[in-house]
DNA sequence: ACACAAATAT
DNA sequence: TATATTTGTG
């Protein structure tokens, strides 16, 4: 378990420089007192949701371009997996003893399975693809709705046979993608929170400026029901909004710098101006899904998405994001 | 070309 | 119901 853990954050975390060299760190364990620091270190680590994952390339085109990096083809999921047992190898041949290292974590999640799309066209076709059908099944334990499903897909269906325009289905806007959505639209004042710039900040592969242009739509008028009216009685309704805190930053805010951060939220929540967010591409994939509307079974707003994750206060206690990375400044 | 809101469609 | 698309306006 530990184990797993830790190769997990290795293999998501392979390119921060700083971080592995403290994973590494770890692994001289003097032990002990390490083991508490370990813990607290650990208690301050970003969320699955929130790291970058390997799948996605960290410069973005057009700078890589800019400064003729080379493209390094972006990871696949199966080559995160690749890498993940790779490091495992290593470890086990370093004599690296994860043995003391705490168990109980149930805080660290698996992203290097993709967070995947799947077009209506076909439903068929979920399988637990990353595997790629060989090893690796030991310790797949996903507690939960953890990965139940995930397939690897990316956002431009390869294969678009026929002619050209492949219908893109639905967005499904899970939880984490408009906490993305929101954390961006925070981050911009108001004033430059259009769908256009929104789309690029957000970074998320395969999202179209309708689909945010209709997503802001509708979170204007949340909003405007919301904080417009006095009474913020019955958050019943929209779900997804309710479980996502409006920060405070939507009030005026150019830059965002000159922002008082840290002020509190009704909610009690820290609606601090975020101040360095997402630079690098961080979600690879907006979910698509069947769009469950034949036989519709469950009213409430959520998918089970590939991650599982209903994640409805996972940062309502405390500030921790660990969300790391940071907007692209030459904005 | 874009942003926007409202209406409408799926 | 959630999202997409259209329409009209700026």
């Amino acid at each position: 378990m530990g184990e797993m853990k830790i190769i997990e954050f290795e293999a998501n975390c392979r390119n921060n420089e700083a971080t592995a060299t403290a994973t590494g760190a770890v692994f001289d364990d003097d032990d002990d007192d390490v083991n508490d620091r370990v813990l607290e270190w650990e208690m301050g680590l970003p969320n699955c949701d929130d790291l970058t994952p390997l799948s996605q390339s960290l410069i973005p085109p057009e700078l890589a371009s800019a400064f003729s990096i080379s493209p390094e083809p972006c990871s696949t999921a199966i080559d995160v997996n690749r890498a993940s047992q790779d490091t495992l190898c290593f470890l086990r041949s370093t004599g690296a003893h994860s043995s003391t290292t705490n168990s109980n974590n149930n805080n660290f999640r698996s992203i290097n399975d993709p967070m995947v799309v799947e077009r209506e066209g076909d439903g068929s076709g979920s399988g637990s693809g990353s595997g790629s059908g060989s090893e690796t099944k030991k310790m797949r334990k996903m507690d939960n709705a953890e990965e139940a499903n995930s397939a690897v897909r990316t956002a431009e269906n390869s294969d678009d046979p026929s002619g050209k325009a492949s219908k893109r289905s639905r967005l499904v806007w899970t939880p984490q993608l408009h906490k993305r959505f929101v954390d961006v639209v925070a981050h911009l004042g108001v004033k430059n929170a259009v769908p256009k710039t929104i789309m690029q900040l957000m970074n998320v592969e395969g999202l179209t400026r309708e689909n945010v242009a209709s997503h802001l739509q509708k979170y204007r008028l949340y909003l405007k029901r919301t904080q417009g009216l006095s009474n913020e009685g019955p958050s019943a309704s929209d779900p997804l909004f309710a479980s996502t805190p409006v920060p405070q930053s939507i009030h005026e805010n150019g830059t965002g710098v000159k922002g008082e951060s840290g002020s509190v939220n009704s909610n009690g929540h820290i609606g601090m101006a975020i101040p360095m967010p997402y630079g690098a591409p961080m979600i690879p994939v907006p979910m698509y899904g069947p769009v469950n509307q034949g036989g519709n079974h469950h009213q409430n707003g959520y998918e089970a998405n590939s991650n599982g994750m209903l994640q409805q206060r996972d940062w309502s206690g405390g500030n921790k994001y660990g969300s790391v990375g940071s907007y692209p400044h030459h904005l």
